[in-house]
DNA sequence: CTGAAAGCGCTTACAG
DNA sequence: CTGAAAGCGCTTACAG
């Protein structure tokens, strides 16, 4: 059908091996040659076919990409496509690929990671999420098929896995004392999926500073939620119906607390003078809220910049051992923090 | 290195050709050896490679994503995550994977559109983004490459492309009457960037619904831009500074009308009591915004689905014929908009 | 500096 | 119902 090396060289009279070497542009062959099958080349319109080519070289050069099973949740997430940005930006940088895992429950996303590597479509993955007892991590591992995980991994053989994060632990810590400061004493943590180790993470934190304030952990003031949106909506709900509110909140997710604002707008509790919140991520919109967010930039983009830069690393030196790198957070003062006023109980 | 289809059918005592017929489930194949073959699979681990079956069927069963130039930009804003859901699930369902374009200039993603096609990595396009005299288009019409646009075609040939779109004239025409029919005169409007298909029928539909009002269409109320979210914001400042303010506006994407509403709330001016807003999407968090907007459900999801549906169509049956489809909007009616009070010029 | 040959891992007419 | 052989389009020792 198309143009194959054959035709080449036959037109260049010369050997389709030679041919081979003017693409890899070999020093071993004489400059008259290059050119003349060049020409050839130009003439016939040839492009090399992409499978014969990663048939004998054992490699794809693209990278698996893996999306958390909530694929409805994630993508509504302004996270996913920014670190798909950072992702993007190094792999174009390394000509490399981006085949995208298209499953939507764990089940059907093993099995997708499974063919991946079975029948060696990409040369490493970077998954995007981190969970304890995953079973898409203990299979890349067992097969120790090159990958990155962005975010902290859990469980077994922790130092065995390469892996892009940020420090959530002492960003909720940071964040939680910011509220310290501030004079709160009431304060309400809503966290994201209990499953992901980015929820325990910041959990840790929020805790380990009430801890050193001695100030103690209140049950009832820690709620979980899955749904991005409605679940900080829910939250709010159950801390206004306590008979001591909290004064502040430690919220996982800057558009939850975006849910946590409308919900508290409804109810007429103005932020930030009745109502104290940070968040994370600093995603585009959390400026635009009223008031704007006081939140932690993670660099999501820097996340998945590096995330490939690791795992291609990864892939061209099988030596290479820098198994973690802590990527920066930022935290950013905007409105929704005030200093607690003292005419409460 | 790894297993292949020799070791598969020395282990059974087959030849490979009745190893390959095994996994294709030949029926000419009886049904003690493809027992015994299978066995054999399973005891090895033996997994077919996909690059070596490619290279002889001539097809990948992937589809190459294009995402518009602009990434920054285009990711931030929710439209494209959720094709990319719509797209997601359909290549799931018909075992497809995806290939990610990862440019970031409209010269780049032309070299990766070539790449993809010539190389063969991909089996069909889907581009996530219609404008006039774009290059992809030319080259993928020019080399007869299966693909489909999700937006209408505009230029040369547009019964040859397989598209499917919203009737954005018409839902940009409703919303214009719908503000006519509250009252409002001096309608604004906020479109997209020029270059873009969508923001042409965005603006045509906004002015036959003026013509047919026998309402003047105004220079000074039109306005272009392309960042999506301070767009919105650099558009108020202008309306608000004229003479004669507009008191409705039509809004190209709700993400704009974010920045919007929020411009608008520095200003003092109060949404809906004395500016009314559409807009268009019914992106996850036009229902968090306050006040909720009203705006149109174009269906995003869907678009993706079905133009991916018709992408696999086009690719497995060259006589599949049918072009275009549209897929349906629903006006969404939330709290942006309010009848006209008379007390002004 | 260049070519002939083998091979990457599959599939598919062609025989029998 | 099964096998031997050719071929998909490349690359890369091995010779010369």
């Amino acid at each position: 059908m198309s143009i194959t090396i054959k035709d080449v060289a036959k037109k260049a009279k010369v050997a389709p091996s030679t041919v081979s070497r003017v693409i890899a542009d070999s020093p071993r062959i004489s400059q008259q040659t290059k050119e003349r099958v060049r020409e050839a080349m130009e003439e016939l319109g040839y492009h090399p076919n992409y499978n014969a080519r990663s048939l004998v070289n054992q490699s794809t050069k693209t990278l698996g990409v893996i999306i958390p099973s909530s694929a409805k949740v994630a993508f509504q997430n302004p996270f996913f496509p920014e670190v798909l940005r950072g992702i993007t930006a190094k792999a174009y940088l390394d000509k490399y690929g981006l085949y995208l895992s298209t499953g939507q429950t764990d089940q059907e996303i093993l099995e997708e990671v499974k063919q991946m590597v079975y029948s060696r479509r990409v040369d490493g993955i970077i998954l995007l999420y981190s969970k304890a007892n995953d079973g898409v991590l203990s299979f890349l591992l067992e097969q120790t098929f090159p990958f990155v995980l962005v975010g902290r991994p859990q469980g077994v053989e922790e130092d065995e896995i390469f892996y892009v994060n940020n420090d959530n632990i002492r960003a909720s810590k940071t964040v939680t004392e910011y509220l310290l400061l501030l004079g709160h004493e009431r304060i309400g943590f809503i966290g994201g999926n209990l499953d992901y180790v980015v929820t325990k993470d910041h959990k840790m934190g929020y805790e380990r500073a009430l801890n050193n304030a001695n100030i103690p952990v209140r049950e009832e003031y820690i709620v979980y939620n899955d749904e991005v949106l409605e679940g900080g909506q829910e939250a709010v709900i159950e801390f206004m119906t306590l008979e001591e509110r909290p004064t502040a909140l430690v919220v996982a997710d800057d558009l939850m607390a975006l849910g946590v604002l409308r919900m508290l707008d409804e109810m007429g509790i103005s932020v930030p003078e009745e109502m104290s919140i940070v968040s994370f991520n600093n995603v585009m919109l959390s400026e635009l809220s009223s008031p704007p967010l006081t939140t932690v930039d993670i660099n999501i983009y820097e996340l998945g910049f590096q995330g490939t830069d690791k795992l291609i690393h990864r892939i061209a030196d099988p030596s290479y051992d820098v198994k973690k790198t802590i990527i920066p957070y930022r935290f950013i003062k905007r409105q929704t923090c005030l200093k607690r006023t003292v005419n409460e109980s």
